[in-house]
DNA sequence: TAAAAATGAACGAACGTTCGTTTTTATTTT
DNA sequence: AAAATAAAAACGAACGTTCGTTCATTTTTA
């Protein structure tokens, strides 16, 4: 065996993504502080101290997490998967995939709450450093080659679309439940997403 | 004296007001886990065992804060202070106020971050059941009295508002004082509400 | 066979809460 | 108005836990 395989992960690999698969569920259900190194030890299967031969403290494990495991990482690949002949398909379509991969980690959400109070988001830039390069040439592509869009700026196209997704998905939280759920279109996300594409959409007669 | 005067607090609800105060500051400032009752106490101006006279535990004293301290409660004024007479002029001038209150605390989200996070939303189905009864009224006269709306849904349309809000408030938050905040527009809210008024706002040849 | 990983006891610090006591407050009785 | 008094509030040391981290040691891996 001449050169190390890709698909051979090392034994600290392994551990390495347990340690953090256990402590990005607990902190998703628990949060931050009320999560303790033992709870994590305990469901990634090893010692306490071991944890520490992976990562040199609680904050440096959080700080892998919300880079690591960030829903980027799962929509993203669903983003680049979307279809659609107009615009307003595109970004549909991406919606609904990327939409259905935060649903599907209802706490997801979470781990973002987590950074803004424990941390004053002080993880958010280096965290932007690494989505911004992949994610932004998308919006960039799609206000080069489409001329029915009325927002020109790809920065703010893509601030205003995951704006959307998380105004939806929060609002969906509040008052999903509630008594006011009741009160809305069969289908919210439809009418949230109406609502965003005629802001976008640049009118007939403008 | 005949009767209790309501213009005179006696000692003990004085200083329960300044344990609320202490704690909500500390509380959007660092977490929950991360405030300890001793910083309360000291920020109060007690010593750490008096704070029980008042607040049978730590979770209680949050949750009468959660009640007592809720944005809605700053934010709603603001709101029924807004003036316009197109639906637009009407909005942006009470999402601008909105969004001034909530900047003057600029932590005060925090708690509702808080409120998923640490308990998981327990208290937003009273809050909703209190908040919305004042709130709701407001959309449902702008549906009835302005023919110019597409959204005819109160519902949808004050929960896409304050999602608006909320989504705003986020991004300014995660790309505010990033690479990418340099590339946005000038004024980040006016560009955020131009893309919800366009789609509320009927097109001419709708 | 040397390095990496795992172990679990131990450490000091900090936590929420309790408790016996003292001080302050508000009301009632002189 | 002053004194008496019972309740409310404040005190701060102390308790029992739990926390994140360290470390000397053993086991496993490459």
């Amino acid at each position: 065996m001449p050169v190390k395989e890709k698909d051979t992960p090392t034994k600290g690999e392994t551990t390495r993504l347990a340690i953090e698969d256990a402590a990005v569920n607990l902190f998703m259900e628990h949060g931050y502080h009320a999560t303790s190194m033992r709870q994590i030890a305990e469901h990634a299967g090893l010692a306490l101290g071991g944890i520490y031969n992976h990562f040199s403290s609680k904050e440096e494990l959080f700080e892998a997490i919300i880079i690591d495991k960030h829903p980027y990482k799962r929509v993203l690949p669903a983003l680049l998967a979307a279809q659609g002949d107009t615009v307003e398909d595109f970004l549909r379509s991406a919606a609904r995939l990327a939409l259905a991969e935060l649903k599907s980690q209802p706490y997801y959400m979470n781990l973002m709450f987590i950074e803004f109070v424990e941390f004053k988001g002080k993880h958010g830039a280096s965290m932007l450093l690494e989505i911004a390069p992949k994610v932004l040439p998308v919006f960039e592509k799609l206000v080069k080659g489409r001329k029915e869009l009325r927002i020109t700026n790809p920065v703010m196209l893509l601030r205003s679309f995951f704006g959307m997704l998380i105004s939806f998905f929060l609002t969906d939280m509040i008052m999903g439940n509630s008594h006011l759920g009741k009160l809305m279109p069969k289908d919210p996300l439809d009418a949230y997403m109406d609502i965003y594409f005629h802001g976008i959409i640049r009118g007939k007669d403008e």
